[in-house]
DNA sequence: ACCTTTCTTCACACTTTCTTAACACCTATA
DNA sequence: TATAGGTGTTAAGAAAGTGTGAAGAAAGGT
């Protein structure tokens, strides 16, 4: 049985979403702000997180960037309409979907089954663009079936840019990502380390394309 | 291919639909009842379900409610007219769209397009404006799904006139969202930015309308 | 403590994008 | 037709962003 938290300071919404959940078989944690859901986070694990971003003392952004500090828990974001930077921040902070308020259960639903799934298939999990394929459980890269040796910061970078294969994942994507937490300004490094993974990875596989100004973008090989 | 299956009762019906999708490209299922639907759904494993609701021994209501317990596959509702109660509850229990009796094929066709790529697309915050798309997150832009390379200045000009598409956008607002913070005279630069943007976007796309003396407008190909 | 690996910082060359300026054009008005 | 205000277009210098090598700092293992 899925275990999911529900963040959110609306007695209301928290009893909407309990009942929705509890009838597909979930078990049900809530907080109403968020401190609290960070310590119902951490201790009783859940498998995923709804999470409000109208949050009074602590803004949703802040929990997720809290909680994305130790957790790859699946968060969904319930946010309301017009609130396209916020949503466009959750997502660049790591969260995986959101829905807006108000919004239909069976959206909710599938999209819950969704991003669950999709974090499912990474406990055995690999992603593999063209000749590159990343083992993400024993953190190995492999390039035309030969090994190649990351470091734990190049592995988490190019995860990322995997993920994203044939879109811009835009700079501050990569760094809110690669270094969670860290409030320096880590652009300086972003080029090191992109021009260390270009190297590794030669002409042959995958290639780190530059999008000026924005971010970077992994293209497979074949690609136009 | 995408595969789809079709529960009605009318032999009729079927053997229409069925010439439709497979110029389209599908592989077609059929089943003649609500038990034989479930069976198929099961098995086959489709892409994409189209539901009668007026089906014999178990009505669709019913069967759609035993799908949603093991699938998540999108449904397509086939109704006659003054169903209106019916429609609704099919979409509580979690139908995808519906479509009235008798239906154009072209309508057909895109309400099923539209409903599989809502389930296997993440939702990304996006605008969309005739052949016109942003993608917020990824700071990409599309014009008829080919993308087209945007600098960042270009891409803040080009959503501020999407966000308000059809409306009037004053020279002001737009330099106050696209340069924040800056007190030089930007007016200059501007027609420069929106000369690049009509290049880029060709004739095919949405069109930036100049009104004088007052600013922009960001007006869809097929409006007057 | 030592050595190794990894990360960060810095300097500088290079590329892309932005701004500025000059001038042509278009339209309304006298 | 002449004039003026606003706009479209082009080009070039200025500014911002990026690639790259190397060296010092930090982290981790022995």
């Amino acid at each position: 049985m899925s275990k999911a938290l529900i963040i959110d300071d609306e007695q209301q919404m928290r009893r909407l979403l309990r009942m929705v959940l509890e009838s597909r078989g979930y078990e049900i944690y809530e907080a109403a702000d968020g401190p609290l859901g960070l310590q119902e986070a951490a201790f009783h694990r859940p498998d995923v997180i709804l999470l409000d971003l109208g949050l009074p003392s602590m803004s949703g952004i802040e929990v997720l960037k809290r909680l994305r500090e130790w957790s790859d828990v699946p968060v969904l974001i319930l946010s309301v309409r017009d609130q396209e930077n916020v949503k466009v921040e959750a997502l660049e902070y790591g969260a995986d979907d959101y829905v807006t308020k108000p919004f239909g259960t069976a959206e909710l639903l599938a999209r819950l089954t969704v991003i669950q799934r999709r974090r499912f298939t990474r406990q055995n999990p690999e992603i593999i663009v063209g000749k590159l394929r990343l083992d993400l459980l024993h953190h190995e890269a492999s390039l035309n079936a030969e090994q190649i040796k990351l470091t734990p910061t190049e592995f988490a970078l190019i995860k990322v840019l995997a993920e994203n294969s044939g879109r811009i994942v835009t700079q501050n994507q990569i760094i809110r990502q690669v270094w969670p937490g860290q409030q320096t300004d880590q652009s300086e490094g972003l080029r090191v380390h992109i021009n260390h993974l270009r190297k590794k990875m030669g002409a042959s596989g995958p290639q780190i394309i530059n999008e000026p100004g924005i971010g970077y973008r992994l293209e497979s090989e074949g690609e136009s």
